[in-house]
RNA sequence: GCGCCGUUGGUCCAGUGGUAGGACAUUAGCUUCCCAAGCUAAUAGCCCGGGUUCGAUUCCCGGACGGCGCACCA
């Protein structure tokens, strides 16, 4: 059984991850990763960033986690949260205050509205609930807002937000990094880093929690000129459930390739499903279980403000039973829970024209064309000496208007005089004035707003997948274990080294040496001493230490060099390797590029017949 | 935020109106040449606040935290 209390249960007791702050009573939705969760974190991040990071070519950028509201204002994050709601005192239900007054009265935009009034609007018309038509007139209107505020510098000062997403703090930045980029689309940032959400009701453990780590790139494309390298990923199989499955009541997943999704527009942006492969492959190579693991289109009322199109990777946790192939895999296994790891959106030029909108800046890319494009242009070129005296302070918005009016309608300049319309008045103007005139202009290129493909991983929440995918349980030697089956470059310890039996100097001195040498070898060791050898076995093999080496007698006592028996976790089968060797087996076992097994450890060296069995 | 249930060593549990017991784990020692063995000893706990009471871990109220359901999850 692989229920989720027995993960938790497992996490706290040998140090993945707990609730913080115990001693003063903890805050829901905040959790500490011990010893091991942090490793296997540092882990997952390395094989993220090595794969959406430097593989892909990709920058990454490392942004503040405080920044201010008119960041959020522009993004939108700010009128998503500020939601009024009002609570059914009979049905529980919640509503959007501002909804209700807007439904039953002819006021419109009741979101402005201050809380009190709309809780006096609420009296006036006596509204009721919806769902059950009890009164809400003595219900309190209360504010949500997701986002954590904070308040910059002293006094009043400015106020601030917790970013709600790692993402702003890339767009925001654009107008540089694509200085950096060298103006050339497409190109990608990363950045892995918290986040922070003010979450009603944290719940599930690490599942939902207040502060969490996003890995999270955006990629900007030209969205008139670039395609993803799709072939790369073309035959990756992957298992969807688009929103059409999702409404059919016999509807499920089915597996297909990337490819074949993108060619029959199941997945509509070959950006996405490209993106959709790539993970994928990742997924597998830190060890989720693609038995519980699939990707669900967004439905339509689903979809966040900015994205046009969005996938979810969804993992399968908390499911009774072990995976195939265990001793005890015929038992039929329980729904476990589906949840959100990553997101995969195509969020089109929302992010940057709002930014661009809300700061005056420039977030475009400027595109050069091939040949240099000769155009005609209408212009003008008023003369302020003229036009200043006459029309005072609204000088410069009347040449705005010629300027704008030459660009709408030329032929306008072909009477003597043009009128503009600034402020609700009309301004003749003389077009001598005006200076109006068609030019050649030579185009070299034009402004680009890129459009943004977004992958955004949860990295808590695969580090739970990761850990509940790799629960096992099994017999060793007729003894029940439990382990986790963690791929060697999750596992927060690459191997340990025991002296077999704890009275014998010799031994204990060449365990130090070894544990020194494959310290040195730069692997994280851990060393143990203490109790019988499967005692010892046992503890790595619950925190998926993948190799214990074993210093023993027979290792030292013959003619030939040291020797030490390696030990794989899964299987309990044990090689006996010289120790001069052991640092570079281990190290090579561990490297995810090189496909050696145990099994060519065996054939290379010679397997020990222990007599043990696990099953 | 609402409703129901819960909270006892590191972990999982038992129990009591007179401040607690087990299992596993941990530590030290003995033993031990390969898979949670054994022996000896040690460390360690009643979520917080208020009330009732001579006395509360136990009963009552409130809170925090956790689980489930509702709502929320941009």
């Amino acid at each position: 059984m692989v229920a989720r209390e027995d993960v938790i249960e497992l996490a706290k007791r040998r140090g993945f991850f707990f609730g913080a702050n115990g001693a003063y009573g903890g805050v829901a939705g905040f959790y500490t990763y011990g010893p091991n969760g942090a490793a296997v974190k540092d882990n997952l991040e390395s094989a993220w960033r090595d794969r959406f990071t430097v593989r892909q070519g990709n920058m990454e950028i490392e942004a503040p986690t405080i920044m201010p509201e008119a960041v959020f204002e522009a993004s939108g994050h700010l009128d998503g949260f500020d939601d009024m709601l009002v609570e059914c005192p009979e049905c529980g239900e919640s509503h959007r205050a501002d909804h209700l007054v807007e439904d039953d009265t002819d006021i419109e935009e009741a979101e402005s509205i201050p809380i009190p009034e709309v809780e006096e609007l609420i009296r006036e018309h006596d509204l009721r609930c919806p769902a059950c038509e009890a009164p809400l007139s003595d219900e309190p209107v209360e504010e949500f807002n997701l986002m954590f505020e904070t308040s910059i510098g002293p006094g009043t000062g400015q106020t601030g937000y917790m970013r709600p997403e790692t993402a702003q703090g890339i767009f925001v930045e654009f107008p540089r990094l694509k200085e950096y980029a060298r103006n050339r689309l497409p190109f990608g940032v990363t950045q892995i880093g918290p986040a922070y959400r003010n979450e009603i009701s944290p719940r599930k453990g690490i599942i939902r929690v207040r502060e969490f780590t996003q890995a999270e790139l955006e990629t900007f494309i030209d969205p008139e000129a670039d395609e993803p390298p799709l072939h790369e990923v073309a035959d990756v199989e992957v298992r969807l459930y688009p929103a059409t499955e999702q409404a059919a009541d016999d509807g499920e997943a089915y597996t297909t390739t990337v490819g074949e999704a993108v060619e029959e527009g199941v997945v509509g942006s070959a950006w996405v499903g490209y993106y959709l492969g790539v993970a994928q492959e990742w997924y597998e190579r830190i060890g989720v279980d693609t038995d519980r693991f699939r990707f669900r289109q967004h439905l339509p009322g689903e979809l966040a403000h900015y994205a046009a199109d969005c996938w979810d990777a969804e993992s399968q946790v908390g499911a009774a039973g072990t995976a195939a192939g265990s001793s005890d895999g015929g038992e039929p296994r329980d729904e476990g829970d589906w949840i959100e790891i990553t997101g995969f959106a195509y969020r089109s030029d929302y992010d940057l024209s709002k930014h661009a909108e809300g700061s005056g800046e420039s977030f475009t890319v400027f595109k050069q064309y091939d040949e240099p494009e000769t155009v005609e242009r209408a212009t003008v070129d008023p003369d302020m000496a003229t036009l200043g005296p006459e029309f005072g302070g609204d000088a410069g918005a009347v040449a705005d208007a010629l300027r704008t009016l030459a660009e709408r309608d030329p032929d306008a300049f072909d009477a003597g005089e043009v009128e503009v319309e600034v402020d609700g008045e009309t301004h003749a103007v003389d077009a001598e004035v005006a200076n109006f005139s068609v030019e050649e202009v030579t185009e070299n290129g034009e402004h680009v707003t890129p459009h943004v493909v977004e992958p955004s991983f949860g990295v808590d929440r695969i580090v739970y997948t990761v850990i509940d995918h790799a629960y096992r349980t099994d017999e060793v030697d007729g003894e029940e274990r439990t382990y986790l089956a963690l791929d060697p470059e999750m596992a927060a310890t690459d191997a340990a080294v025991f002296p077999l039996v704890s009275n014998d100097e010799r031994l204990l001195d060449l365990a130090d040496d070894v544990t020194a040498d494959l310290r040195a070898a730069g692997l994280s060791v851990e060393y143990d001493d203490s109790g019988s050898i499967g005692r010892r076995y046992r503890r790595q093999d619950e925190v998926g230490t993948p190799f214990c080496v074993t210093v023993d007698r027979d290792g030292i006592e013959g003619d030939g060099p040291h020797t030490v028996t390696v030990r794989e976790r899964d299987s309990a089968r044990q090689v006996r390797v010289p120790v001069a060797d052991v640092g570079a087996e281990i190290a090579a076992l561990l490297d995810p590029e090189d496909d050696r097994a145990f099994e060519a450890l065996a054939a290379s060296y010679g397997e020990i017949e222990t007599g043990v069995r696990t099953g």
